[in-house]
Order: C-alpha cells, then structure tokens, then sequence
DNA sequence: GAGATTAATAGATACAACCTATGACGGGAG
DNA sequence: CTCCCGTCATAGGTTGTATCTATTAATCTC
C-alpha cells in the first residue's frame, strides 16, 4: 500500500465516479480503477459496490475512508511540523546559565526569544561556567550562558556583556572614601571570594590582578553566590572584586568603587558546541546577540 | 512523497546504517540512498548528518521519525479497522422493534449480539410493523423486529418466533371456567384490540379470524400497547385475542384460554431490506436465528 | 600506508503505473 | 423495441522510475 492508493480511494470516495476522480488525478479511468482494484486486494476487502451504472461505498469502505483522510492529514502534518523543526521555530532548547545572570541577561533574552519563538520548549539548568562546559559537550544543554575566560576547544562563545571589575566593600571602610581604589591598596584587607570550583577562570582572573599589583590575596572565606559575597561585605567580613552588574543587587551597607589604572575587564558570552547545526541554537544566538547590542 | 518513502525513513534512522537499513529492507543500498534523498528534496531539509562514515538525525530528521512513525501506525491501523468493520465487527447497527417484543425476544438477542459483537454500536427503534417497512427501505434502520403478515417485497424476513393466539378475558368472566374457547363464543363480546394503525397485519388477521366464525368483533376500544389491553381486559372492559407471549404479562384478574380447533398462529419476524449486503446486519441475523432455535 | 568500511554516483534493467483501445453492460430517448 | 450514451472493466503496449550492478570517494583501523 502507497500513499498514492489513498489519494485515489479518497478522491473516487469523494466524487463517486471513476471518469471524474480520474480527470482530478490527472491519470486516465482505467489507472484509477486499476490502482482501487489492487488496494482492494490488499485489503482483502471491496471499498465499493460497484455496478455498470454507479459506485457506492461499502460499509468498510466507510470506514476505511474517514482513516484514509486521517493518514493524508497526518502526512502533511508531519511535513509542516518537521519543517518548523528545520527552521528552529519548533522543538526543546536546554539553556545553562550562571547565577549572575539571572539579574538581567537571562530574563531579557529569554522574553525576546519566548516571544519570537513560542513553539520553542525552553528549559533552564544553572549550572557554573565549567559545569555547562562538560554539559555542551555531553548535549546535556545546548547552548549556556557563562563568564570568560574558559578554554574549550569544542565550544564556541559570542560576548554579550563587557563590563569592568569593581571593588566592593563595607560602607563605613575607610577606603569607601576615595572614588578610585588602586588594587595594591587591598593587599592586607580580608577578601570574600566566590569559590574556585565555582568560577574557575573569573578566579584566577582575580588571582593575576592581585598578583599583578604585587600580592595574593587573604581569602578568609569561599562562598557560591554572588548576594552572598554582597551580603557577607555588607556585614564587614570583608572585601571583594566583583563585575560591575553585581551592583543591581541592592543591599545596605555597602559601596561600589572603581579601580585604579585601565579597567579591568570581565565578560560574559553564549557558548554553544562548535559542532552544533541546530537551528533552534542559532536562533537563540541571534537573539543572544541582538539583546547584547541593545544593552549597551 | 509515499508510504515507502517513510517505511525507508523509518528503518534507517533505526538503523543509522544505509547498508544495514538496505538489507532489513530487502534492497541494496544505493536505492535506499536515492530515495531518502529523494524524501530529503520534496521536504527541503536534510534528515541526516551524512559524513563518509557515520549517519546521524538532524533535529528536523528526529522530530520527522515521530510523525513517520505514528503515520505508518495509523495505517496499519486503519487497515485492520477496515477489516474489523467488513467482517461486521465493528461499526453501528440501528435496530427496529416492536414494543411487544421487549418482553424477552428483544432482550435476549442484544445480550448475545452485544457479548459477540462489542464493538458495534447497537442503536434502537421502537417502531410498529408498518413504520419498520418504511424505515428499512429508506435506510432509517437496518434490520426490524416486527410481526408477520407483511407486504413488502425489498424486504426479507425469516420467522423467529411462531405461538398461538389465544383468547384474553377476565377471570371473573363466565367463559373463563372453559379449558378452550371457540372463537364462535366471542361473537357478541366487546373487544379490546391494538389499533389497526399500529398492527396493521395483525389487527387483518384478527378480523378473517372472527369472519370465519361468521361474526365481525364489536371494537369497543382500540388502544396502542399489549399491556394496556391486558389492564383493560382485568378491569372487565371487554375481552381480546392475543399472542401467547402475552402472558409475560402477569396481570391480576385475566385469564388465558387456548382457542379451540387448530391453532391460529401469529409469527415474530426479524426482517432486512433484501439489497443489505451489511455484514452487521447478517451477523446480527445470524445471532437473532440462533436467539429464535434456543427459544423453542 | 594498506585494507576495510561506508555512503554517494553512474548507468543498466526490470517492474509497475500509466496510457490507448476496446468491451460489457445498463439506462434512457426516440 | 432499438439504439446510443454513459460508465466501469479488461487487454496490451509504453514509459517512468525504483531498483540493481559496478564503481568511486572518503574515512577509520591496523
């Protein structure tokens, strides 16, 4: 059985002559007849009664006709569907993204995207810039949202957000007087540091500055989140580098000061498989990409 | 694009192998490979990543394998409905009847007919004899449960039940001490009959009946359902002739006596147009036959 | 680097869908 | 009653295309 037998059971069901189906069809009567004739072997039943003078449909033929259209449906369904798969305005994308930007970068992107691409199922992992490298090249996500620097060769990344590091620390600090701070001047202060298995390459970026201005600094304590590190400042437990947007978490107590000399920089990117050909991964980029440029 | 087409698809993305999918399907691998291409063009999009090495679904590839999938079901769905439906095993039969029939013959055969056949919708009609020929042959209902004599030639009927019609009377009435009453006796009697609207041969019957005794009944009241007339007969209105089934009817204060000389039959039928050629229909005769032999 | 594995390409073949011509049958008009 | 038209089936030839064989190209493995 053919799909072609379907479309000529359902046109002869649909006109009741065979002359007028076959003009339909674009083939001659005798092929159609053929062609019912043979579908009814298969079936091993007759579709129709036919006498010299008229068709009529046999009660399985009945049936076999609200089917048939069902199977022709569904064919040009699955067609179109497939079809919006290929355009990537269909299907799941599984976006990893860190913590930090969860304030805005995330939920921007996210409306823009959700809003293009409605038939798109978007699920969310937070999970930390090293984490969603080992999950892009396990497909476990396909595409993350991350902090640079990273080395991975299998991954592509775009940046997003460039912003300078900040030194953060408690409002009444003596320090939180001056509108610039040189690194070199936290070289004795107490720092409260997101952990190393955390923010792996953002660390070490750290690391290097300090070293950079001539010491290492005293980490009294590791913590995971972003707020935390806020929060623990806040309290005076310390000081701490953090990017610029670590601003947006409100809190009392304590101040925001650029540093010294040319801004060091952080930034934040899409990363994706190198390998990736998914279409709904290069949608998201762009929008990605979009959202980026319309931020600064 | 056709059914073979997909049946291909299917088998590779099953596979991930064109040689391996070939041989399952019992051709070589190039004409596989041909007509996925083929497949590939009329829907406009890769279903494969093809390297000279490997084969792998795209997205579009992987969501298209579902939507074959449940086609190819449909279809083989659709085949065995079809099938079920000519063998007269599924589908939905309209059945006429008779009022008096729901005493027992009704009854019995819907629940054999309903136990071996439930997976046809049995719909039902009360219907007197003469409304169950009009609507048999303007296809209203398919098959009639009425009561024989009938005129009407595009109808076939086969006899289900044959009983004798004996006398109705009140207990208290003097010819109820007899064992057998002639129908000779009934002469100057009041009698309560269907009404000749309603069972049109029947009612026919009576009247030769009572001619042949030599007397035409004086009708004091015509009345729609057997049990009315059982009601009437017990308050003492009159008397009346009825098929023996009747006496399902237990009623307090009537009595039923046998006519006396050689039975005067009146025969239940099960009747269909003689054009059906519905496998509901003849299995359901069928059932009805058998429901018929087991009664006697 | 040689051999094995795998998919694509090219060209030949064979099958089946399709076409043309015709037949059989029934209904309706004259 | 006969003839003609309309309708579906059958027969046989033609064509398109799915399939086959043979080969190439590319990659992996040893």
């Amino acid at each position: 059985m053919e799909l072609r037998h379907l479309r000529y059971f359902v046109t002869v069901a649909e006109e009741l002559h065979f002359g007028r189906a076959a003009t339909r069809l674009s083939i001659v009567q005798p092929s159609l007849s053929q062609q019912i004739r043979q579908l009814e072997d298969e079936l091993g039943f007759p579709l129709f009664y036919r006498t010299k003078r008229s068709v009529e449909l046999t009660d399985a033929g009945k049936v076999f006709l609200i089917e048939a259209q069902h199977v022709l449906a569904q064919v040009r369904e699955a067609k179109r569907t497939a079809q919006r798969a290929y355009r990537g305005e269909a299907g799941r994308l599984v976006v990893g993204y860190i913590s930090s930007s969860t304030y805005d970068l995330l939920p921007m992107m996210l409306r823009v995207y959700r809003e293009r691409f409605p038939d798109v199922e978007v699920a969310l992992r937070e999970l930390t810039t090293q984490e969603q490298l080992r999950a892009l090249e396990r497909e476990y996500i396909q595409v993350g949202l991350l902090r640079l620097p990273i080395s991975a060769p299998m991954v592509n990344v775009e940046v997003v957000r460039r912003e300078p590091i900040v030194c953060v620390l408690p409002e009444k600090h003596p320090l939180a007087m001056r509108e610039r701070i040189a690194v070199s001047l936290l070289a004795d202060e107490p720092f409260v540091l997101q952990s190393s298995q955390r923010g792996a390459g953002y660390y070490t970026q750290l690391m290097k500055l300090c070293l950079a201005s001539g010491f290492s600094p005293n980490v009294i304590q590791e913590v995971t989140e972003m707020h935390t590190i806020i929060s623990l400042v806040a309290a005076g437990m310390g000081v701490s580098l953090v990017p610029l947007s670590a601003r947006n978490i409100r809190s009392q107590g304590v101040a925001y000061r650029e540093l010294e000399g040319t801004a060091t920089l952080t930034e934040m990117a899409v990363a994706w498989p190198r390998a990736s050909r998914s279409a709904i991964v290069q949608n998201f980029l762009a929008v990605a990409m979009e959202t980026a440029t319309n931020l600064t």
